[in-house]
RNA sequence: GGAGGGGUUGCCGAGUGGUUAAAGGCAGCAGACUGUAAAUCUGCCCGCGUCAGCGUUCGUUGGUUCGAAUCCAACCCCCUCCA
């Protein structure tokens, strides 16, 4: 399945993102004419996506690349329903006023990777409670639930893996995927939506908009799923010590962005050097030849390739450059995550334990002395012996900050107001 | 409806009256080694603390006891078998 004539489908076979495909020569055919919308969906849980979801980002920059169409379709409606799947307990309920600043967040991500616009090849971004909002219950189950049968439903496995883990499946869950498959038949009506794209998880919701439209509408319509992106060593992706690696600048900075692509093992940069930049192969296959210490040039590439994409390639180069002088020359770089002290509060004295807290280095006081006692605390890269250390005046370089340091990777700067 | 089994600290999973903040594994954090990698080894891993201790924790609520995750009762939830 090599010969892929459209250039989507092709850079999306080089590149690592095709797990199943429902249709892949006649996917080709349509991607090869152009002008194909398709979409993927997004559920608004937080107010940000994360690594997690840039797989998919990812799939539809290319479909726009590629002279395609990209929609972005917003789950403000299934939000509030929630997705069984790969989860073992229900969602948690959001309200509309949540969902609502949640999509706000995660459109700027958008924003970043896509074009928007009323032209055919724009990207567009609709909302399902548009239409999920006001579906009538009789009709919808009479036109759309006669279509479903429990038993097939059943056999789904992110319904099935609930049940065989002795989970409660609620009906309200059980509905997301006739909800699902309804969306892919109103994009297919509204924007003549042919193609569906998500995760390998997304498969059975997927292959059931395709099967529901063709019932209804007589349509023939496409689905395509990506791999599960998990580490060489077997972890899921998208782990740093701060917590989740998100898109959005508000929940991380464009350092610890560029840090968490910088850290990639070894093993991995190849294939994410393929699937999170858009370096020409040949350039990628030469990259990930290097071997010993050489390959740290391709993560570097790499982080300031995907931060790049993500955040600009001011806010790239800034990181980078902060994290050489922290890095290769071991000296106190502006730049790095800061939090701010009064005056007054360091004439005082801060205890060390305290600001380790603060500075989002320890998540408890305790965690803080621990990590002195294990000799992983450090003030202006010199070990804080003592857990009853305090952060003094004279600790301060010159314009009024102090580097204070969670092992050798985790930085952050005290700065005095 | 009847008979059994079970709900333990992020996850898995020991523990059946005090020596138990609770074995072990995973995940996580730090140290060593390195290349801001992996693997490996070591330490840490509920909160507060002037490190003596104090406070909270084993589905929920009561009770027995000098003392309970461990015994009893009621309740909630899950599983298996029978009807």
């Amino acid at each position: 399945m090599s010969s892929f004539r459209s250039d989507f489908l092709r850079t999306l076979h080089e590149r690592g993102f095709i797990h199943q495909c429902t249709d892949p020569e006649g996917l080709d055919a349509l991607a090869a004419a152009g002008g194909l919308p398709g979409y993927i969906g997004f559920d608004a849980t937080a107010d940000s996506l994360h690594v997690g979801s840039l797989v998919q980002i990812m799939m539809l920059r290319w479909l726009q690349k590629t002279g395609n169409k990209p929609v972005v379709l917003m789950g403000g409606g299934t939000t509030k329903v929630g997705d069984p799947s790969g989860r073992d307990e229900s969602r948690r309920m959001l309200t509309d006023e949540q969902i609502g600043q949640n999509m706000a967040g995660i459109r700027k991500v958008f924003s970043q990777f896509l074009s928007f616009g009323e032209g055919a090849a724009d990207a567009v971004m609709v909302n399902n409670a548009d239409w999920l909002d006001r579906i009538e219950y009789i009709p919808f189950l009479r036109d759309v639930g006669r279509h479903f049968t429990i038993n097939r439903m059943l056999s789904f496995e992110s319904v099935r893996l609930r049940l065989e883990r002795e989970q409660p499946l609620t009906f309200l869950e059980f509905n997301y995927m006739i909800l699902q498959a309804y969306d892919f038949m109103e994009l297919s009506r509204r924007l003549g939506c042919q193609l569906q794209m998500g995760g390998s998880d997304q498969w059975g919701n997927i292959v059931n908009g395709i099967e529901l439209t063709r019932r209804i509408d007589g349509r023939e319509l496409f689905g395509l799923t990506t791999p599960l992106i998990t580490l060489a060593s077997g972890a899921k992706m998208g782990k740093t010590a701060s917590g989740a690696v998100w898109l959005n600048t508000e929940r991380l900075s464009a350092y610890d962005y560029w840090q968490f692509w910088r850290n990639t093992e070894d093993a991995d940069v190849g294939r994410f050097l393929r699937l999170f930049t858009e370096l020409p192969l040949d350039e990628i296959a030469r990259l990930e030849r290097l071997g010993g210490s050489e390959i740290n040039e391709a993560k570097k590439i790499l982080a300031n390739e995907a931060t790049t994409l993500c955040r600009g390639a001011a806010a790239a180069e800034e990181a980078a450059e902060t994290a050489r002088r922290t890095f290769e020359e071991g000296s106190l770089a502006e730049g790095l995550p800061t939090i701010e002290v009064a005056a007054p509060e360091i004439e005082a004295g801060i205890p060390v334990v305290d600001l380790l807290v603060r500075a989002g280095l320890a998540a408890s006081k305790g965690e803080a002395r621990r990590l002195i006692r294990g000799n992983g605390a450090r003030l202006n890269d010199a070990a804080v012996a003592d857990e009853a250390a305090a952060l003094r005046t004279a600790d301060l370089t010159g314009d009024g900050t102090a580097k204070l340091s969670a092992g050798r990777k985790r930085h952050v700067l005290v700065k005095v107001l």
